[in-house]
DNA sequence: AATGAATGAGGGTTCATTCAT
DNA sequence: GATGAATGAACCCTCATTCAT
């Protein structure tokens, strides 16, 4: 890599950090552009030279941090030693929960809409560059003792459960704290992934 | 009622309506207020003697909105005949899918995110006239044959899973279409409330 | 008087007054007719009734305010005992600046433009009514024991003189404050009044 | 200067001397920035790319104007014959006040709070380049023959009453036209100044 | 590739004034 | 006389996007 890619990758990732701070303090709808070139130090026509628009760089930071979050927490369960299906998915899942409690800012940002679309949205834009999220968790299936039926509805519902709950759990601790909502949140997702294994 | 009370509430309820379908057609991003008040044939001034602001008249209608599913909801299982809580509460569920499976334009406008918020707003804001959503449903779990413990957590965990799944199911077929995905929803959701329940 | 129009005078005063006390605290450009209204009690189209807009209920507290200052330092000097046109005059001086250190949202409402004009508007305007305040001045100075020549240039160098030096030394202490500027403007009036005297 | 600079300065040229003649013509309460840009033929957001807002730019110009009249007359003076202090600062005055005869509309918008105060920030902001009004008056009295105490005092008194004072008389030629008003007026500064003139 | 001045459509909001009740 | 809902012109200001340099 040249001196000169450097340099455009370092105005790229500036536009794409200076973004998330901006977005996340305050606001999509209150960040324009112009905020997002002033604080990077670039000019204005910069920016269309990376990103389509604003929602663009959106889009592209949701599907970033979102993959972040889920790699962070594939890598915690690798060095930890736990054992089951069921143990290891909820070890992610509160992996997720613990780090976005901590970051209430990341939370409100990719929003438990996006969560799962976002992650899916891996596959079809080709950023996947070896940490790819959702292979992970096959795998994590395929490696467990049991089997499963109907895995991918398995994983949609468990994340979708876990985003949607934890999310106003965490946020508006409606209708309890998530440190006191856990157990019944975990019980779910158990009983879920248990209701999807294969007896033998 | 005078004369100029019911003027007054026509004007209103024009602007309501108006913006419900310009919300639903072109987005709210997309929707001015010129918009609104053209298409309801009020002056624009008038809108500022009825709503705050853009977001106010959309509060207002996700509310509205919401409280007119969970009742056309309750109404209909009213009128059926069906047995056992884990049944009404699906009977509820499927009732609300069904009509938002043939409304897309509502369950966009209304989101996943916001279902079970504007459900719990019913009590905050003064609007709950005598088809209070929530008080509905708590009815149905006191009348039930069996008890029920942290009914509150339950109802959270149910609508959450509901409202998230199915927006994605619905909207995008992912990971199945609607129909395929409802035995899955179901057989959860009949775990979640099981697990509620307290042996005697 | 009759009730209705005892009535009629309680809400054209409750207007002057909320009109002051808007303008005094938020200024006459932020203030706007539905403000007042609102805080006097009344509806809108009433204060038309009174008053043609937002001007002439200003110029109209202008003059009644301006009137009530040098009315009430008339007042003052008759109860005193001041001998000398110029100890007179600068006696009425110093009781109106003395007043409006402290109550500065009048002196900025009347604002230094304003003083003189106001004063000569008492007789344009048919409001005087027994408080006559230039003609009291006048009679201040037949009463003199000198005779003094053009009158009327005297009364008007030393009011634009300490009205103009007046605002700037009480609101901005510039070139000093108030305290430490007085020696200095009332030595400036009494030089204009000498210079004014007929010596005999 | 490049050639973007040289446009730059141009836009923002033409915004300025538009803004005067349209706040001269029509007032500044009724002049719109939508006015202004029309007539100087720049886009609506152009302007907000040199001044803050209405008031903004009306500042601007008063000091401007401010410093111009001051400037003009202290260069004729320059050229002027003309000996004593008393002599030079009412020729100075008497300069400004032809000015502001042959031109109201100059004399209407500066209006007669603002001189001083104009004259004063041109310290404060950093706009002095070498016309520096302020002290060019000091330099005068330090060149004097006499010495003067309290300087600030003397020139602060003299420019409110020629100020105040003059803008009645011109304007609406109360208590007397201003070339009949003239003498007493500078038969009152030059008392002024004699008071502050230190015996030696 | 990078810049940033210029654009101008577009949206939100205010508010004096009217007039039917 | 008194009301206050309704009006809609007027205005401010933002900001995504372009393009000459």
């Amino acid at each position: 890599m040249g001196k000169v890619d450097e340099k455009k990758k370092r105005k790229k990732e500036a536009l794409f950090n200076t973004a998330y701070d901006l977005f996340t303090t305050k606001g999509i709808n209150s960040t324009a552009i112009s905020d997002i070139v002033e604080k990077a130090g670039v000019a204005k026509g910069t920016f269309y030279l990376y990103f389509k628009d604003k929602y663009d760089i959106r889009n592209k930071l949701i599907v970033h941090k979102t993959q972040e979050l889920f790699s962070a927490a594939g890598d915690a369960l690798e060095r930890a030693d736990i054992h089951g299906l069921d143990n290891k998915l909820i070890f992610i899942i509160d992996h997720i929960i613990n780090t976005l409690v901590d970051n209430k800012p990341l939370l409100n940002f990719i929003s438990k809409n996006l969560v799962m679309g976002a992650l899916r949205s891996t596959f079809l834009t080709g950023e996947h560059s070896g940490n790819d999220s959702y292979e992970r968790f096959l795998s994590l299936v395929e490696q467990d003792e049991h089997e499963y039926k109907d895995v991918d509805v398995m994983l949609f519902t468990i994340v979708e459960l876990a985003g949607s709950a934890g999310y106003n759990s965490i946020l508006y601790e409606e209708p309890l704290p998530i440190e006191h909502y856990k157990p019944f949140l975990y019980r779910s997702l158990r009983l879920i992934i248990e209701s999807h294994r294969v007896e033998s």
